[in-house]
DNA sequence: TCTTGAAATAACCAGATAGTTATTTATGCT
DNA sequence: AGCATAAATAACTATCTGGTTATTTCAAGA
C-alpha cells in the first residue's frame, strides 16, 4: 500500500492536529476555560503555529464550532430520510440525533459555549447559515409527506419540530450531570439510555401523528 | 414605617450583595470566565470580603447555584398544582417553567456551567438532593391523578416526563442565539415566544393524554 | 469612655496566560 | 548545489487573576 512518507514539515497535518486538539480543549473547558498552551501541547505543535494558521484563540474557536456543526449536518444529510416512509423517517431521525450527541459529546458543549457568548463568533458566518438551510428544508419535506399520506397532523411548523426533536435528546444529555443528582438515578447506564431513546421516539410520534394514526400504531 | 437605618457595617447585607453580584457574573461568563474582581466591584464590596464570607471562588459558585436552584423549586412549589384538575395542572406547569426561564435567564446559564464541570460542585450536596425530592414527587402525583381520571396514559415515567417538560422550554431558550442564526428567524419576538409556549403545551398534552382525551379536547 | 473583636480596605504576590519576537530548520524549485 | 520561502521553535513580555497580608475603621458591651 501507498504509505505516506512521514513528513517533518506538513502544514495540513499540523493544522489538522491543532484543530483536533482545540476541539477537545474547547469542549472540555469552554471558550473561557480553554488554554492555548494546552491546545498547542496536545496538538504536538508550537503555540506560534496556532497563531500563524488561525489568528487567535477566538478565530480558532469559531472554526472548531463551524466544523463541528458541519459534521453534524453532513451526518444528518447522509441519512437520506427522504427515501423513507414518514413514520420510519421520524423514528430514524430521533435515533440519529440521540446517537450522534452520545457519540460526539463535544458538539453539545461547543454549542453551549457559543450560546453563553450570545453566538457572537458565528453571528455573521455565511457558512453557518448555508449549512443550516437544507436541514430546515428536510423537516418541511418530511412533515408535508406525512401529512399528505394522512399520517401526520397538517398544521405543524417545521422550525418548532426541529427544535423539539433536538431538545428532548440534547437537554437530557447536556444536563446529565446535574440530572443524576436531582433525580438520584444513573441517567447514563445502558438501560437508561435505551429507555430514554424509546421515550423520545414515542413522544415525537405522539406530537406529529394524528390520533387515528396513533391508535392504529398502538393496536399493532 | 420602620426605616432600617443605613448601617456602615452590615455583614448580612454585604453577603447578600456579593451573592447577587456573583450570580450576575457567573451567569454572564460561566465559572471559568467569571472574575472575582468584577464580583467584588459590582457588589460594592472588597474582594477580601468575598474570601472572608465564602472561602473561594468555587465555594461561592456552589452557593449561587444552590440558591438559584432552590428559588426555582420554591416558585414551582408555590404553584400548588395538586389542587388543579390534571390537564390544567400540566398546562400551568409547562407555562410556569417557560416563564421562569425567561424571567430568570441566569438560572439556565448557571446550570449549563455546572454541567460543563460535570456537576462537581454539587456532587455531594445534601441540600441539592433535598430540594429535588418534592419536585419529582409532584410529577408522580400528577401522573397518577391524571391516569386515575382516565385522562392520561397509565404507563408514563415521572422522571422522563420531568425531563421532557423542562427540555422543550430550556433548549429553545438556552440555544436561542445559535438558533436565531440556524433558523434565520427571530426566536425572541413576543409573537415567537407566545407561539413556542403554545406549541410546548400542545406537545406535552399529546405526550401524556390518551388518544381519546385528545380527541375530545380537539373537538371542544 | 475605653476596650475588643468583627468588618472593611488597599496594596501586594506568585503563577498563569494570550499573544510576540527573533531565530532556526526543512522543503521545493531552478 | 544553492536559494527563497514556508514551517517550526523557544524564549519572552505585558497583563491578568485568584488569593493573601498587613492594616485601619467601626460598633457594641462593660
Amino acid at each position: 500500500m501507498a504509505l505516506a512518507k512521514k513528513k517533518f514539515r506538513d502544514p495540513d497535518e499540523t493544522q489538522r492536529r491543532i484543530l483536533a486538539a482545540a476541539k477537545v480543549e474547547f469542549a472540555k473547558n469552554g471558550l473561557g476555560g480553554a488554554r492555548v498552551d494546552v491546545i498547542a501541547a496536545r496538538a504536538n505543535a508550537n503555540k506560534r503555529m496556532m497563531y500563524h494558521y488561525f489568528g487567535n484563540k477566538e478565530a480558532l474557536f469559531k472554526l472548531v464550532l463551524e466544523n463541528a456543526y458541519g459534521d453534524f449536518r453532513a451526518a444528518e444529510a447522509a441519512l437520506a430520510l427522504d427515501k423513507e416512509e414518514p413514520v420510519t423517517a421520524l423514528r430514524k431521525w430521533v435515533a440519529f440525533s440521540w446517537n450522534y450527541f452520545i457519540a460526539n459529546p463535544e458538539f453539545i458543549t461547543l454549542v453551549n459555549s457559543e450560546n453563553l457568548h450570545k453566538a457572537r463568533h458565528i453571528k455573521n458566518s455565511k457558512r453557518m447559515q448555508e449549512m443550516s438551510r437544507p436541514f430546515v428544508g428536510r423537516m418541511e419535506t418530511l412533515l408535508r409527506r406525512g401529512a399528505e399520506a394522512g399520517l401526520f397532523r397538517a398544521d405543524l411548523d417545521a422550525v418548532q419540530m426541529n427544535i423539539t426533536l433536538a431538545s428532548v435528546s440534547y437537554y437530557y444529555l447536556t444536563n446529565r450531570f446535574t440530572g443524576t443528582i436531582v433525580f438520584e438515578r444513573d441517567l447514563m447506564s445502558e438501560a437508561a439510555l435505551k429507555e430514554r431513546l424509546e421515550f423520545n421516539i414515542q413522544s415525537m410520534l405522539r406530537i406529529v401523528c394524528t390520533p387515528e394514526t396513533l391508535r392504529k400504531m398502538e393496536h399493532a
